[in-house]
DNA sequence: AACCTGACTCGCC
DNA sequence: AGGCGAGCCAGGT
């Protein structure tokens, strides 16, 4: 299991409705550090239709102006339609619907 | 084969 | 309190 696929099994634990920071994912794998190889995990290989990309914020819930799966306004939507809240057009509300504690990676 | 860079985050000044 | 540098992994040049 490569850390690549750790940040995919992570990545897909997120519920439904709710969004985890790439430090959470990071932290999920093992190495909080991680939560740029995060993102560049999911820039290289995000499996369509698989991996839930658009749940995954900055630690702020701004969503990455370099989300290119169709435009970072796309995710916004996405997110709106299951059932996440926004403070603006490109926050999420943190507070209320980043997930609160994520499952532990525990594959090598 | 080595170096640079990239959807980030935290710590120190 | 805000800005800058370091650390992590993988792929391309």
């Amino acid at each position: 299991m490569t850390t690549f696929d750790k940040v995919y099994a992570a990545v897909r634990l997120i519920p439904r409705g709710s969004v985890a920071t790439y430090g959470q994912i990071a932290a999920a794998i093992g190495n909080k550090r991680l939560a740029r190889v995060v993102g560049y995990a999911l820039h290289v290989n995000p499996e369509p239709g698989v991996i839930p990309c658009h749940r995954v914020v900055k630690r702020d819930g701004e969503v990455s102006s370099a989300f290119a799966f169709g435009g970072a306004n796309r995710q916004a939507e996405l997110l709106k339609a299951e059932g996440v809240g926004f403070l603006d057009d490109s926050h999420v509300d943190m507070k209320h619907y980043c997930v609160r504690a994520l499952p532990l990676i525990l594959e090598e």
